[in-house]
Order: C-alpha cells, then sequence, then structure tokens
DNA sequence: GCCCGCGCTTGATCTCGATCAATGCGACGG
DNA sequence: CCGTCGCATTGATCGAGATCAAGCGCGGGC
C-alpha cells in the first residue's frame, strides 16, 4: 500500500480532506464531488446518538466534536475527540455505536450511507484510503488505553495536552512542536475530564499543579501555553526522545 | 459494503479464517494460498517488539497473545488479546507499535509485509474485508476504553469475562451466551490485571468477590463456570437487554 | 451598576484500589 | 514423600482521586 502522507486539508475542497490524496485520479474526485453535501451543526448540537440509525457517513471539515458513551448511571466516557478530517459512522453498520456531539460549531461533509458504501465498492483507492485512517484511528484508540489503565491524573492532563498539541500542528501542516507553543482548548474542563477518565475537580487541580510546577500557563481557560513542549511530554511519561518507552 | 458473518476459522485452511469469506473469488483464495507460511510460537514467545521492525502480516490461527505496551517504570498495559482470526500487523508502516506476546501456543498464517501490501493493491476485496476487521477492532478498542476510564474493579473484571465468553462463542460458531456456560482463561491473573489497568491482587479479590456473590464459580485458577451469563452481563454495567446503557 | 448564573477552582473528607507483606496451594523434581 | 518454586489468595495499611461543599470570576441581562 502507498504510504500516505498526513491528511491534508482544503477549504476550498474539503472532501480532499478524507478521501482524496494525492494518487488520486481526477475522475474519482469527481465522483466524490457529485456525492458530498454539506452541513453545519451549532455548538453542542447532536451528530449521532449511541443505537440510532445514522443515515449518513461524514468527515469533519472544521470545529470539534466528541465520541462518547454515558452509562445508565450518568458516568460518561468519551472515546474519540473529532478534529477537521477525522470520519464519522462506520461502513457496514447502520446505527452509532456511540454519541456524537459538537463541541464548537462544525462543519460536516456528508454521503449518504448507501452512496459511500457503493462508492467504497467501486473504488479501491478510497477503501485503501479509509482502511489507513482507521488503522490510524486503531493506534490512537490502543495508545489512550495506556493512558486509562496506567496513568496517574497529572499524566493524563500533560497526556491530552500533547496529543491535541500534536494533533493541532499536524492539522496546520507543521512539525512536532518543538519549544514554545500555545493551545487552545476546544473543550470545557468538564469535557476533558470525560476524555481522561477523571473528575471534573482532579482534572482542575491537575491544571493548577501543572502550572505551579512551570509546565503549562493558564492566560485563560480555554487557553494553554506550553514554554517548553519537551517538558510538557516528561509530564506525559513520554522519555526524552519524544517516543513512548518500551 | 457487504456485510460480512462472523469470521468463519477452518483448521484445514486457516486463512479462511482471515482473509477469506463467502464472496471471496476461487482464484483469488488460490493467490493467498500460494503466499502464506505458517509458524508455531510456544508459550511465552515474542511475536513482536515495539519499535521493532516487523517483517511479517500474521494472523493467528490458534493459541491466544497479548499486545502490550510497558513504560519506563514498569507499568504494563495490554491493549489487545489477540484470539484466532485476529491479525498482527499493520498495513503501511514496518514497525510495530506494541510487544506482543504468546500466552499460550501460537500458530500464526503470515505474510511478508511487501507480498500482503501488493496482495492488497491487487485485491479490492481483501482491503474491504480487513477494512471490516480494523472497524471491528477499533469498535472493541473504544468500548473497552469505557471499561478502563470508568468502571470499577469488579464491573472490569465482569466485563472481561463477559467479552471473553462472547468471543470464545463466536469463534466456535455459536450464538451469544444464554445461560451457564464455562470459559476457559487463556491468560495468568496478572495478564488479566495488565489488560483491566489493575493489580494482580485487586484482581484476584474482585474474582472472590463474584464468586462470593454467585456470578461465578472458580474450579480452577484457568476455569471459570458461569452459572448465569445475563447475571454476570449485569455486573459488568449492562442493562438486560444485552446492550450497554445509552 | 448590580445581580445572577455558569464554569472553574479550591478545600475537607472519604473510599476504592494500590502497596506491602504473608500465607496457601498445586506441579514438579529429587 | 517432601522441598521448592511460581502463581494465586488473603490481610493490613496507605494514598490518589472521588465526593461533598464552598468560593471565585467573568460575562450577560435588566
Amino acid at each position: 500500500m502507498t504510504r500516505h502522507d498526513p491528511i491534508q486539508s482544503c477549504d476550498s475542497c474539503p472532501i480532499r480532506a478524507n478521501a482524496v490524496c494525492a494518487d488520486c485520479a481526477p475522475d474519482e474526485i469527481a465522483v466524490l464531488d457529485r456525492a458530498k453535501t454539506y452541513r453545519t451543526v451549532p455548538a453542542g448540537g447532536r451528530l449521532a446518538e449511541a443505537g440510532e440509525p445514522l443515515t449518513y457517513f461524514s468527515s469533519i471539515v472544521s470545529g470539534c466534536a466528541t465520541m462518547s458513551r454515558t452509562l445508565e448511571d450518568g458516568r460518561r466516557q468519551t472515546v474519540g475527540l473529532l478534529l477537521p478530517s477525522d470520519y464519522i459512522g462506520r461502513p457496514g453498520r447502520s446505527t452509532s455505536a456511540y454519541d456524537v456531539e459538537a463541541v464548537s460549531e462544525v462543519t460536516l461533509c456528508r454521503f449518504e450511507c448507501a452512496t459511500f458504501e457503493r462508492l467504497l465498492r467501486e473504488t479501491p483507492h478510497l477503501a485503501t484510503r479509509l482502511l489507513t485512517m482507521t488503522l490510524d484511528e486503531l493506534d490512537a484508540a490502543r495508545d489512550w488505553a495506556v493512558v486509562l489503565g496506567r496513568m496517574t491524573a497529572r499524566e493524563r492532563v500533560a497526556a491530552f495536552l500533547v496529543s491535541l498539541a500534536r494533533r493541532q500542528a499536524r492539522l496546520s501542516h507543521q512539525a512536532e512542536p518543538t519549544r514554545a507553543i500555545a493551545l487552545a482548548l476546544p473543550l470545557s474542563r468538564e469535557a476533558i475530564a470525560d476524555h481522561l477518565g477523571l473528575t471534573i475537580e482532579t482534572t482542575s487541580r491537575q491544571f493548577t499543579a501543572l502550572r505551579k510546577a512551570g509546565a503549562i500557563e493558564t492566560p485563560s481557560t480555554r487557553l494553554v501555553q506550553i514554554p517548553d513542549f519537551e517538558r510538557l511530554a516528561l509530564e506525559a511519561g513520554e522519555d526524552d526522545d519524544g517516543g513512548m518507552i518500551a
């Protein structure tokens, strides 16, 4: 399989963000362009409900959404943070396994499920692309299991910030963050807590602890300055080489 | 996309377990059969090392393996339990992200990476099949995140037993377990603890607690009798309909 | 300007699971 | 038959994070 470059977002043609890469033939792109529609959902809007039918396969063009499950007693776990180029939906399954909620205003590029599955059959390249994206998601989900299963509250918060910083850098075509960067948080403290498997109080305390330790600055609740990215990665349990230790 | 039946293992032709389903053309199967080789690894053997090159794409024919990451300070988290029909390897990436270890004697059906990626390009149906399998893995990984992030020790142990029982039933072509079943544990208490994000002591205590509550019986450490499957599913935080509550 | 409400932070206490420490038990070899 | 070794269980204590409960700060509406 061709190794694809990091996903290239293209505001004037957002579908490229999901299904198209440099190897695509122009006619494949044209077919996809004909089938796509757009939809914008305000912050707080529901994009899917666990167990409910899902009539579209969509990808995020702009904004941020969370994918979560809530237990009957109210415990909630976010299993995925969806940023531009991430997709919503599952070929081969007609209902959503999770609640998907817009945390900021979200614009989607959508295909009807049946249409998308036909395109998938008829366009081998699209299937390959989707496979690569799904494998990346799988790696991310497994990495997150290590965070949820074995890391302390402080490491979890640091790991969240590091992972978000890396994703935002990639989305804006930048290299791995080096030293000082600013990070805009799309999530409230509560949503972060749900993602980290912590309570909101513990999450808040760890932000404070990281601030007092000099690992971050918090000019406002939705903004985090990271004076030394490597230092923060260290707090997240990574070694100095930037990778997880084996 | 065609909705595939549960994977059909076939001892005399184990490759079917991974890449072949009813829709396959006979010549596709023949091509795969020519490329495959087998390898058997004893219990405790390493099948892959995090960060090391992976020269084969393999699938498990028999036995059980774990996929895990160990932090520098010794904390270990198992991110996947690999049973027959599961695959090891990642198209498009040449190194393993995790340690993979045989917990019982494991027989693999292997393809050289380059060969497999060529087959993937040339056989659209194989790509579709792999996509379906990967999406299933992704769902499982996300479901597990809910367990790791939000469930109590007792719920985790119950969830593990329930999920293992379901997988073993599926592998032997049986329906969802109904009432009484016996479950052979392929893992030691320590390996279970690593999968559940708990210590071995807590894991052992929860086995005892579930036994005292009448939810399981433990004739030996590697054998669990489940007198009432629904009852155990309840302990795992599922509602009576057998699904997770939204 | 003032009040109100919501999201965030901080404090006090409790609890579940981790840690430290024996003890039990079955398999295997002498 | 007994000693040993590795895994599992059980007990005692500790501590990180949950829970319960105030404050705090900021933005919007009257």
